[in-house]
RNA sequence: GGGCCCGUGGCCUAGCCUGGAUAAGGCACUGGCCUUCUAAGCCAGUAAUCCCGGGUUCAAAUCCCGGCGGGCCCGCCA
């Protein structure tokens, strides 16, 4: 058990024995409050009557102090041992244990392969990546899936654009095709049937050209550190059957509009079969979630707002087949100050121009401050840092929050950014570095160093919390305040030239790069020694 | 028209689920701090009708109802 929890319990437990002789019979009401109160406070203004001061006084002990202030019973742990056990705690690496031992999987990105990943589509995928590892630290068993549409109108109308017109770009073909799409209508259905009756050879043929595209977009992902378990094909489930086996399974709840069938719902029709025979993306994408059910705890899709509906649906249907266990992240789109990106618009920024701006502003920046590093060093520090400030400037939103792009926030590297984490660290690096070997320390604890070391153990509860709450922006922000904490210290704190408290501090600065560090990690930060 | 999401200092956000003590950060702005462990830092200051109106409550940024503004969706597309 985490300390925080554990001085929480023999909080609680005290409160509830003193409800119990007082016969208070109303639910206690306990929470964190304002720090400067303290650290828990017990709010008896519900209670019909008035907690006696005497009793009060009694509830205190070596470990924890009760004080009446109003109706307010303010609960602060004693300092020195509540400090002296957090710190045992992180510089024994009992913080990294957890019980976790679920399986999870996590389908994110996805996205067809018609051009380069936007940031809007980069989000899903930071998202999708970010609770990959939170919930891999929670220890869990996590497989993540790309979901690769190779089949139905969209992959036809690229493939037959690239067939058409060879000298453009597999995008702009793309849209060609797709914006006349009343042209080749006949041509897009007859690839649609070869697909669906799992002709071989095209599908094969599609998948290749397909893969090149995808390769595109997975190297994009994997210079933010994102990668996959595994690429599901959509036709899959209609090689191995398991389309049919959905339309079988769902029979009863079939309705017939020309050869057409469709399940009724909330006075609208959700389509499974066209007329023409072939199944359509949602019929698949049940076909998919069905796998997902049967072979992991909790499937989590990624989703972007524009999703809901079909999502809303999915969710139906598969009730109708008893499965219930999906879960789902939507997230809001990202939008510029004209509004949402289109390509027609001209304000579409795409994830590697966006990498490229912030790698070159890093490189400058480190350029001024190590004018004696080597070429390569600048390099590696300059795309470390790049990417990383891009990877927080997006997961630092709660993910139903629209986010507006602006360059001068996503490249501003003051304050609540990837630099500022990283900067921290190194400091803290620094100290380190310079020590050799240090003892373990006294507990007279200063303010600062409480501080510190308070917010140090709030840490594996705020994970749990993100991770139960699919919130990594908790994470994210937690992150920084951590850092911020550290940096007050820093200056009030001197470790290396304070002999009298060099062991003690030298335990704290260890201990928070110890969290910050593993905290970095799950974030998808970059680590580097240096900044 | 219907459904869902968002609305918090000049700008961006946290807090809302689970109602409580002067609404918390960042950016920008003003002033200060490098002969002392990395100034991408730190300290101080200016700055908020928590979109509006009702309701519930001893108590509402938070819960309920009704508006307003913005976004998304409502296809035999994916």
């Amino acid at each position: 058990m985490n300390p925080r929890r554990f001085f929480e319990d023999l909080a609680k437990q005290k409160i509830e024995r003193l409800a119990k002789e007082l016969q208070i019979k109303d639910p206690l009401i306990i929470y964190k409050p304002n720090p400067k109160f303290g650290d828990l406070v017990w709010d008896t203004q519900k209670l019909k009557i008035d907690v006696p001061q005497e009793s009060v006084e009694k509830l205190c002990d070596e470990n924890i102090k009760f004080q009446k202030s109003g109706k307010f019973i303010n609960i602060t742990f004693n300092p020195e041992k509540y400090a002296r056990t957090v710190l045992d705690f992180i510089n024994s690496g009992d913080f990294k244990k957890n019980e976790g031992g679920l399986k999870y999987l996590i389908e994110h990105t996805s996205a067809n392969p018609t051009g380069p990943l936007h940031i809007g589509r980069a989000r899903n995928s930071i998202i999708g990546d970010t609770m990959a590892r939170i919930l891999r630290r929670l220890g869990n068993e996590v497989r993540v899936e790309y979901y690769m549409n190779d089949i139905g109108t969209q992959v036809e109308a690229l493939l037959i654009g690239m067939e058409i017109f060879p000298d453009l770009s597999y995008t702009e073909a793309y849209r060609r095709v797709y914006e006349n799409i009343e042209q080749y209508k006949s041509k897009i259905e007859e690839y649609m049937l070869r697909a669906e009756q799992g002709d071989i050879d095209f599908l094969k043929s599609t998948r290749t050209r397909l893969e090149m595209l995808l390769e595109d977009v997975l190297r994009d992902l994997y210079s933010l550190g994102i990668r996959f378990d595994g690429i599901v094909w959509e036709s899959d489930f209609i090689l191995n059957g398991d389309v049919k086996g959905v339309l079988e399974k769902l029979e009863p709840f079939l309705k017939d509009e020309n050869g057409a069938k469709y399940i009724e719902y909330n006075d609208d029709k959700i389509y499974l079969k066209r007329s023409n025979g072939t199944s359509l993306y949602f019929t698949r994408d049940i076909a998919y979630h069905i796998y997902k059910a049967k072979n992991f705890n909790v499937p989590i899709d990624v989703l972007g707002e524009d999703h809901k509906l079909h999502f809303q649906n999915l969710t139906y249907v598969l009730k109708l087949l008893g499965i219930e266990n999906i879960k789902v992240i939507f997230y809001s789109y990202v939008i510029t100050k004209e509004g949402k990106m289109s390509t027609r618009r001209g304000n579409v920024i795409y994830l590697r121009d966006l990498l490229e701006e912030s790698v070159q502003l890093a490189e400058d920046e480190v350029r001024k401050r190590h004018p004696d590093l080597d070429e390569n060093s600048i390099k590696d520090l300059a795309t470390r840092i790049g990417h990383s400030a891009v990877r927080y400037n997006i997961i630092r939103y709660s993910p139903e929050k629209p986010i507006t792009f602006t360059w001068e926030d996503a490249l501003n590297f003051e304050g609540e950014s990837a630099p500022f984490i990283m900067y921290s660290y190194a400091r803290s690096n620094s100290i380190l570095n310079k020590t050799e070997s240090f003892n373990k320390g006294d507990n007279k604890f200063v303010e600062r160093e409480i501080e510190l070391i308070k917010k140090m153990g709030d840490y594996t509860d705020i994970l749990e919390e993100a991770g139960r709450t699919y919130r990594p922006d908790r994470l994210a922000r937690y992150i920084y305040e951590l850092a911020s904490t550290f940096n007050q210290f820093y200056r009030d704190c001197p470790v290396l030239k304070d002999p009298e408290n060099r062991d003690r501090r030298l335990e704290i600065v260890k201990a928070f790069n110890m969290v910050l560090k593993d905290a970095m990690e799950t974030l998808g930060l970059e680590i580097t020694e240096k900044l």
